[in-house]
DNA sequence: CAAAACACGTTTCATTTGCAACGATAAAGC
DNA sequence: GCTTTATCGTTGCAAATGAAACGTGTTTTG
């Protein structure tokens, strides 16, 4: 097969070795298994978060999970009518701010991570017992990483 | 504000020190980031991933491309697609099996790969130069994590 | 105090996704 | 050799996603 003149060369690269690319399989990966554990609860990863911040935080507004977790206000919003319509949530108005909506768990809402939470600490645990002496450089570097500004 | 006795207690559990959400957050933001790159040249990211794996690679089937940069089936074959429309891809039937669908890019696609290659390296260069010496033990950490077997 | 600007949460709509069929070809089993 | 089984690529369809618009309430400004 001979080198035609339009065909232009390219440089090297290896998806397999490039980072955005690796992040995001194993985000994936770890997404996928982590799953297994809300997944049957019947929580989708929105809802997943949702619950998780609330468990931690006393009444909180749509806001307040959207920059705390990362979903966008749509997403928060959905999930929030699901766990509520599931029992799992309670939504109130503010009585200070008409404009809020005080978010927290139910009685069954906590019940439920309870048990889901220790899962989520063991499957924190686990990766962090595989890691061994790698952890410390692989968190660093994700800090690196997740507080570095914006590319140029 | 008294504690009921419904009140189940919770672990303590900070969603920003769990590593399936870092993970999740920097492979967004590094994906963002990269895909300022070819957006401009209209390609979406199965689109652009197609093209890479083009790029260091002979004609090949979308089962192949399947496995080598895991997208599912049916989004590189939308993306396929798409890329013939733009005139960046060629799709031939494989000669020895009929199956088959032979991939390749076109000269126009190999032009703008040869374009949006280099940025794409020397983004990898930025990120390992912030990296510095944390870069290694990053990756150790992140083989682990992505050969690891799934959780129990 | 009225009017403009802003913030919150929801909803709408077009696009993207993921799963499961589907038609077509090839390989395996009998 | 013929039927069954498996593989490939595409397509349909229901659900999830993201951006913008909307209604409501609050703050700011003149």
């Amino acid at each position: 097969m001979t080198r035609h003149e339009t065909d232009t060369p390219l440089p090297e690269f290896q998806l397999d070795d490039f980072l955005p690319y690796l992040m995001a399989e194993i985000a994936t990966k770890l997404s996928d298994e982590l799953a297994q554990g809300y997944r049957e609860a019947g929580l989708s990863m929105p809802q997943w978060r949702v619950m998780v911040h609330l468990s931690h935080a006393g009444p909180v507004s749509v806001r307040d999970i959207e920059r705390r977790v990362s979903l966008e206000r749509p997403k928060v919003s959905r999930a929030a009518a699901a766990l509520e319509q599931a029992g799992l949530v309670t939504k109130r108005p503010d009585p200070s701010d008409g404009r809020l909506i005080a978010l927290s768990l139910t009685p069954v809402g906590r019940e439920l991570m309870a048990k889901l939470l220790p899962r989520a600490i063991a499957y924190q645990s686990d990766l962090e017992t595989l890691l061994g002496r790698d952890l410390e450089g692989l968190r660093r570097g994700m800090d690196k990483l997740l507080t570095k500004k914006a590319a140029q």
